[in-house]
DNA sequence: ATAATTAACTATAACGTTATAGCTATCCAA
DNA sequence: TTGGATAGCTATAACGTTATAGTTAATTAT
């Protein structure tokens, strides 16, 4: 085992001052051309790494971003996060990685945590029970703290601070309209509870685009999925609810505010003979796995992760270095696009 | 935007050294109670937070774990970070996470950054380039530096370090074991280039199965997916090859050595009728959201990325915390256990 | 010849901690 | 009444850097 070389050891070793190796090492001028390239040598020889965490002690910046998101496994997330990675990679920077698990608690003690640490600034994506309970106040403190904070996909414009969004809305908005153009009126809605910021956005575009054809929503045709932790239970409550409504009401269309309920869907579907896309068709959000494999395989809208996450680390990088003031926030919305497949 | 408050400035205020709020807050018995507890009490006051990277400096250990894996939108490896990140928490570490893209180029860098920096240890699995090039140097230099280094997954015997692992030739064996039980002969195996450690062992578990049941190998029904840069091509390569096979030869199973290998067989089994599981009967590793929501659903290989995860976050942990010797190393081996579903 | 300039280095402080050793009253024993 | 113990605090060095402000000795200008 060699243990890494210091400037000390080397000042020591070749009879200079620590002071003297360093500039030798940083080519200054002020030391003389011989030293210098002797130092150099040296330092060559024997591998010298600078201390990273000694030149973020004096620099006051170590180079790493946080990032808390509510789920690792989770196609649209983890897109983010490899985009995060990326992006932040090629800018020199380091990404430190903390997830919620939907959890208030954990996500506090996660921002805690990033916030006394090794982190310059952070882009999150809001717990659902954070959510829930409308208290922000350990994003707030971060913020006050001069950490730069960028919040993407689940935001809520309570925070001061740049954002990345997906148009949500108006993209629940034309995919509805796509369904009522296939003749397809009777559209069944499978979104998430109410506080979860972009299920919300999305029944509003779906509603939205039923009130702009005269059609009455139903609110027999919206099935807000409870969330439990642990989603085996979650997807037998969609499974036997909207087994519930096929049964009782004419459906021709679904559209899903995630892949996973639509590909839940799907299962019900099938184990009913009930053909897709013909006597219902399926239009979801988030563009996975489970849309491609799947079949037939699913109409999705991408909202586009990789993008984001560049866009995120993006924002908080022209933060960190200055490029852009640290009072002035932007929102970037991110515009979706619907994938056709058979489904729809 | 208020500064974080540091040990000097609350011995200015409360006039005080340094050392007396240092050990104040220690709750050293060197202070007298009083002075102690109106340090406290400010310090509480005014929300105190050790500065980690003072400490990082001081401790010469970070108290994070640097994870460097071949793709992160990768369900098994997500899971794997996933656990990795729950248990290095509760025990108090933080994970940086860094993709090498299953470059080897990548893989050098993310290391030598890791290496030089905010980590006291590595969590990794190979990527496919360093595999095909044998070329391990970045991995032993890091463990020269006294950074311990645990593989996962994909490892060497090269290296001498703890290891992870599934027990993929028995797993692979037993699978076909399964299939051959099932009275079916015409085994077809989608497996990956040679250089790919578990690819391979799990290659030789399905010839042994083979052999141990009399049946003759047939190299026709060894579809070795050629990985290109870009899955498109990968998976368009894998269809072909497969559509030619099945209309030329006789074929009443596949096991696909991953899901998306298997998911994509599916496709073209459907595109030209042929039912599953009656003619031809699936079963692949890796139990991600693909075999839970096609149809029909496929029987999988679990790994448990769970427990990999866990186990090898608690063989460095305890390698960092001197639990175990620094010399001395384990290789775990996780059992699979086979899923049954639709496709078998 | 003497002051001013420059080349080539070194000392010091600082980033925020903690551990070790050191200091100064006060108190008790003999 | 003096020496040792103790309580309660402080000074210092160290972790590995870098920037600023010195310090020499040699060179140049006048």
């Amino acid at each position: 085992m060699i243990r890494r070389i210091t400037l000390k050891e080397i000042a020591n070793e070749l009879n200079v001052s620590i002071s003297t190796v360093s500039k030798s090492l940083k080519d200054s001028h002020e030391i003389g051309i011989e030293t210098r390239e002797k130092i150099k040598a040296f330092a060559k020889a024997h591998n010298y790494r600078p201390n990273n965490i000694a030149l973020s002690l004096k620099n006051r910046k170590t180079k790493t971003i946080g990032v808390i998101i509510p789920e690792i496994v989770h196609h649209f997330f983890s897109i983010v996060i490899n985009s995060i990675e990326k992006f932040s990679t090629e800018s020199g920077y380091n990404v430190i990685i903390a997830v919620s698990n939907e959890s208030f608690e954990k996500e506090v003690l996660n921002m805690e945590t990033l916030a006394n640490g090794h982190i310059d600034g952070i882009i999150m994506s809001i717990a659902k029970e954070t959510l829930k309970k409308q208290d922000f106040h350990h994003i707030k403190e971060t913020i006050d703290l001069g950490i730069p904070v960028v919040l993407f996909d689940r935001v809520i414009s309570e925070i001061k601070c740049d954002k990345v969004i997906v148009n949500d809305k108006q993209a629940a908005k034309e995919a509805t309209q796509v369904l009522i153009d296939d003749n397809r009126e009777n559209i069944l809605l499978l979104t998430s509870e109410d506080y979860v910021s972009v299920g919300n956005l999305r029944t509003e575009g779906y509603l939205e685009a039923l009130k702009d054809n005269d059609i009455e929503p139903d609110s027999n045709l919206i099935i807000k999925v409870k969330d439990k932790k642990g989603s085996q239970l979650e997807m037998s409550y969609l499974e036997d609810e909207l087994e519930k409504v096929i049964k009782s009401k004419k459906v021709d269309a679904i559209l899903g505010v995630n892949e996973i309920y639509a590909g839940s869907a799907l299962k019900v579907l099938k184990k009913n003979n009930i053909s897709v896309p013909k006597e219902i068709s399926i239009i979801s959000f988030t563009d996975g796995v489970i849309s491609r494999y799947s079949s037939p395989s699913l109409s999705t809208i991408s909202q586009h992760g990789e993008i984001m996450g560049e866009r995120s680390a993006e924002l908080l990088i022209n933060k960190l270095t200055g490029k852009t003031s640290s009072n002035e926030f932007k929102t970037e919305i991110i515009n979706c696009s619907l994938i056709k497949r058979e489904s729809s």
